[in-house]
Order: C-alpha cells, then sequence, then structure tokens
DNA sequence: TATTAATCGAGACGGTACGTCCTGTCTTTGC
DNA sequence: GCAAAGACAGGACGTACCGTCTCGATTAATA
C-alpha cells in the first residue's frame, strides 16, 4: 500500500507559495514553457513539496486558478435579471467577449483548456469547481426567462448554454474569427430566434 | 535576414518518411510523448532535416494530416444535397459524432488542438489548409439551401456554421456532455430554428 | 556569483564510474573519439553528472590517470640514490625511455599532452597534481648530488631538470628520433657534463 | 581503386582563399574551434573543395603554414655568424623567445603542435617542410664553431640543438615557467658547458 | 517537556529530449 | 567536369527538466 502524505502536517505558507508562483509564471512565460523547476524555485520550495501534493503540472495551475475564485467565497455570480432578457444577455455576451480580449486572462485561460483537452481528470475536476458553478447561474437567469414566457419552457438547457457560449468559445480559442461586441449581439439574436417559445394556438 | 533553406533542393523521400514516421507515432504513443528525435530516428533521418523544413512539432503533426487529406486528390468533400436540408444535415452531424467518437481519430485530433490553441501561426495554418476548404463545402450546402428558400436568405453562413458545429466540438473537446445521435439530431433542429427565413408578407 | 555545486553531495560511486569508464574508453577509442556521451552511458550516470564536476574532457581524463596514481596512497616516486649519480640517472632515464615506448601509455599520455598545449587550466592542474610531485623527487636527488659534491651547487634545478628531460620528452612527442638506451645515456652524460662543480681552487 | 582528383584541374584561387582563410581564423577562434565548415565558408568555397584536396583540418593548417614560408622563396634562415658563439647564440635565442610570447605566433602554433602530436604523417610532413630546414641552418651554424674550436668537434649535433632548444621548447608548450631573456642566456650558457672541446693534453 | 516522525528546503542523481553544430557524402546547377 | 552551394544522415554537444532520491533542519503532535 502507497503511504499517503498526511495532510494535516502539510505547510499552508508553502502551498500558497506553490500556487502564487504557478499563477505568476504562467503569466510571465505561457503555461508550455512553465516547469515545475520554475515554480519550485519561484516558491522558494523543494521540487519534492509540490510532486508531494500535486499529481502534474495541470493540477497545481488549475488549483492556482480555483484558490483565486475561492478567495472570495460568497462571490456573487448571479447573472442579471432586469426583466429583459435580450439586453441582459447581451450585457453578459459583451462582458464575456471583453473578457477573452484581456491579455492577463489570454494566457491562463488557453493553459487550462490545453491541459484540459488532454487529462480527463482535471477536465472532471474543472467542470466541478470552475464551469459547473458559472453554468448553474447562467441556467437560473433561463430558468427566469421561461417562467417569463419569454424561452420555450421544454428548452434543454444545458443545449441552449451551448448554443449561446460554444460558438464564442470556439472563435476565441481556435481564433477563428475577430470577437466583437456586435458579434455578441448577433449571438443572442441568433440563440433567441432558436430558443424563443412556440407560438401560443393553432394547434 | 535570415537565410531561408532552397524548397528545390528538398528531398521528397525524407518529406515523406518523416510525416508518416509522425503520424504513426501519434497513433503509438500519443502527441505529448511524441518526440523530433523519435520522427527523426523513425524516419531514418537527421533530426537537422526536420528543424531546416518545419518550425515546431506541431507543425510537423499537422503536416502529416494535411498529406493523408492530399492523398486523395480529387476527394469530394461535398456534402450530401437531397433538396431535404434537415435529413442532410442530421447524416452530416451524425457521421460527425462517430468520427469523434473513433478512438483512431481522437488521439491525433485532440493533439492538433492542443497545439492550435497555443501557437497562433500554427492555427492559421490549420484553417487555411485544413478547417478552410470543409467549412467552405459546408457553407456551399448552406448556400443551396438558401437558394431553395430553406434558410434566412441573409443569414451570416460564418455564424451559421459557428451555432452548428461548435457547440458539438465543445462537447467533445472538454468531454462536457455525452456525443449522441439524439444530439447531432437536436442540435441540427435548434439550427434551423434559429436560421429559418421569416415568414413571408406580413410586413 | 555563479552557484558551486555542493562536493559535500558528491556521490562517490559515481565518481568512481566515471573515471573507470573514462579511462577504459581512451583505451579502447583513443582520446580524439572519446566523448563525453560515451563517458556517461559506459558509467551509468547522467551526462550532467560529468558537466556538474568537471569543466571539460580533458579534466576527467587528467583525474582519471590522478586517480590511479593515488590509488597506491604510499606509493614511492623517490629515485635511487646509490651514491653513484651517473649510474642512477641513466637507471632512470632508461626507465623513462621504455615508459614511452609501451603502447599502453603511448595513447593516453598523448591524449593529455594534447589536451594540455590548449587548455592552460588544465596544464596548470596537471603540473601541480601530476607532474609538481614527480619533479620534487627528481630535484630531491639532484639536491642529494649537489651536497655530494657531484652537482654544482649553485645550479637551478628547474633548469637542470629541463635539460635532462626536454630533449628526451620532445623528440619523442615529435617522434624527431628514436628512443634508445644509447639517447638516454647520453643525454645524462650531457647533463652531468653541463652540471658539474666548478672545478676547486685555480681562483 | 578510388579516383584521384587531377591536380592539373585544381583552382589556384580556391587554394588560395582556403589557405588564407585557414590561417585567420586558426588566428582568431584557435585549432580547436576551427572547422572545416568556416574555412569553407569564409573563403567561399565549397566543403568538397577542401574535402578534395586535404585529407584532414590538420593538413590544411600545415599547408597555410606552409604557404607562408614559401611565400618568400629564397629566404634567409641562416643564423648570425659574428665569430662570438656565445653572443650569436644567446641573439637568437633571446628572439626565440620573443616570437614565442608573440600572441599572434601563440595560437597557430600551439594548433601545429596539437595536430603533430597525434598524427605522426603530418608530424613527418612538418618536420621535412618546416623543422627541417631550420634546424640545418641551426647546425650549419654549430658546425662552424666546430670548426672554430668552440665547441666539440665530436658532438652529435642533433642531440646539441636538442639540449639547447628542447627545455625552451616544452616550458613553452606546457606553460611550466616563464620565458625571459635570462632563461634564454642561461640555456646558452648550460649548452656551452656541456658542448665545449674537451681540454687538449692531458691524455 | 522531551521524543519522534513527517514535512520541509535544498539539490544531486539517472535519464530523456532539446535545438545547434559539425562531419563527410551526395546531388544539383552553373561555368 | 570541376566548382559553389547546400541538403542530407549521423552523431556529439551542452542545457533544461523530469521525477526520484538523499540529506540535515524544522516543526508539530504524541508520550
Amino acid at each position: 500500500m502507497v503511504k499517503q502524505p498526511d495532510p494535516a502536517r502539510r505547510s499552508e505558507r508553502s502551498r500558497q507559495a506553490i500556487l502564487t508562483a504557478a499563477r505568476e509564471l504562467v503569466s510571465e512565460v505561457g503555461y508550455a514553457k512553465l516547469t515545475i523547476e520554475a515554480i519550485a524555485a519561484r516558491a522558494g520550495v523543494g521540487k519534492q513539496t509540490i510532486y508531494r501534493w500535486w499529481p502534474s503540472k495541470g493540477a497545481v495551475v488549475l488549483d492556482s486558478f480555483l484558490a483565486l475564485s475561492e478567495a472570495g467565497p460568497e462571490q456573487d455570480m448571479a447573472l442579471p435579471d432586469t426583466g429583459d432578457l435580450e439586453a441582459d444577455l447581451k450585457t453578459v455576451m459583451r462582458a464575456t467577449v471583453a473578457e477573452f480580449a484581456d491579455p492577463a486572462f489570454e494566457g491562463p485561460i488557453r493553459a487550462l483548456n490545453t491541459e484540459i483537452i488532454n487529462d480527463p481528470a482535471l477536465a472532471a475536476q474543472y467542470r466541478e469547481k470552475l464551469a459547473g458553478p458559472v453554468d448553474e447561474a447562467k441556467k437560473a437567469r433561463l430558468r427566469s426567462a421561461q417562467r417569463a414566457g419569454q424561452l420555450a419552457a421544454d428548452a434543454d438547457l444545458d443545449l441552449a448554454l451551448e448554443v449561446l457560449y460554444a460558438p464564442l468559445y470556439q472563435r476565441w480559442l481556435l481564433r477563428s474569427g475577430p470577437l466583437t461586441p456586435e458579434y455578441a449581439d448577433a449571438l443572442v439574436e441568433v440563440f433567441l430566434k432558436a430558443m424563443r417559445p412556440a407560438p401560443p394556438g393553432r394547434p
């Protein structure tokens, strides 16, 4: 049986130093050129301390992002709900476009995606810890729209989210086209057209 | 100015050996564990010959896929056009789902995507050589549907393609849900709802 | 300031394996075709372990010779001292001639000299570790002869050693003439003529 | 049977360019870092042209020195002969010391010696073409001294030359001591003491 | 409070691959 | 038919990291 390290003895100071170093280095040199050795050096930590607690480079980086999210524990991911679904979604999608354009996010997010694509375990963790909560917040807004009769009541919300976000995500990931506010608006319009409730009566 | 190698002197025999070796090795060991050194050894080629003609490992692998595509020169990428757009698209999307499920494609395509995400130059080449022609074939089918009045005449076809394909691609890439024939069908239905022509008259 | 490796952590087992491998390989393939890579492979050692502790191929080979010399710790380098300087020197010089003729010594010693000529640092180490102690033993014999009145009391012993040995060394190194016992004797005779004490009295 | 290149077709312009380039590069980067490729590039010559006409790097470099010597065909290597052997020898030895101290000679001469040590064929050529004539000139001066009764008539002149020059050469080659005018003088004095004629009479 | 056992920073280790450089041969093109 | 140009297979270079492995030196919970 393999001896597991005792989490109780774990040095919190080292853990924080490692996550911080990882975050900084991803920004500075990019994920591909990030090395465990550099993280250890920057964090003033022995390499073994990293290998003891994380199974892979990707796990460290993912944790470093999670640490950020968890920082503000009760942070509000809820989407705006003014009653005007189209306006709310355009606001959110334009914000997403802006976020993707921010070079400070560019590197780390690409890094994360790179690793997630090839590591199912990491992908599961990513969905559970990061994507899941965000998606739930989005679905909550859509359910509100369904209740307001602005969206088909029987719509598959997972599919709906994909139709709304996947084009944007793909365009960014593969750099297959410009990300503009207009593009965000167009996506929302297409989405609403696809998801609007069936006209009443006329059976 | 950097001296460029003279393409006229390039050894076709070496080029083929390298591309073949790359293709085989990606299948055998996966992209992450693929090394230039192994490709050179398998191809019976000096490492310098690879470095002379390709800027990165990703470029070699991309080329090795391109070589496959180009193998059958007059291959027909055209989509079926029976006149029934919904049926045709469902056929195509179900085929795409099946292709993504094939473990023989899984590895290499993920590999390619991994590299493309982080290498803009590679991404551009990928779009030009691989994605571009395929997208053109798809757009041709959509234009045919526009002429038949089955699709809004003023639809942005790039956006349309994204709405149709990006959800499928994202679900596969991030493993965020099951890829089933039913899912393919559902995507087509959403797509058609979003893209159908505006009802005539009634101004 | 360049970080120096910590000698306390040095692996003695690796050090020995490297020196042994170097010695064997010099004999087998010659110094010119000796590679760090081959030494590392033969010694079952990472290349970095060699680069960590030695600055050059020549330094490894020099050390591998030194290790041999140090093997017998209390080995007696003292020259014979029968009281008959001429006889003693002829014995020693004839032995040197024989040593130079031994093909097992030929290769490695030429190798070492090759490197020493072009590498002042190596040359210094060579003089300190190998040539120095030997020269001291020789000078001890000459001092004994001075006390016995067989050699000029004011003779420069460094110069004396050079006059005695350099012709032999040069003839061997440049292959500019035959190395015979007679040649050894002739050198000793010339040396004694040059270095004998000035005749007493007769001011 | 191996096809030999036809010397008649040899391009004199290329040959000169190669020898010049070799000489320059030895001075600039040293013999150890001298490469055939660099010579070819500097000379504006194909590598094959070098491999066609010379068997080794050392041969090119030796030839490059020979070309220099042959430049002035009837150049006078004769030593001064004022009748005062000691003064003449001190002049010559001091000049040799100065020459060895000249950094412009340092590199190339060490280079040559490096190669000669390990390549008997090259050594033979060196002795025949370069060292031989110089030694003859020196022996001529010594014979003149013998005729003048300043040197033992039966002295072995080869041995004599070695006693005179080898200490200087060795000290320079191995950097085993300082090369000063005083050292040159001391060597001449020792040499004369060793080689002076036996006192007459007293049989 | 002393003991003891795991974690810590540090970094050497055997390895693998990197990307560069050079070797000596071969091929193409121009003179 | 030699020459320049330079691509080629091969292989060593010296470097960077990998993941493992010792080292004392903390450090924290048990005795």
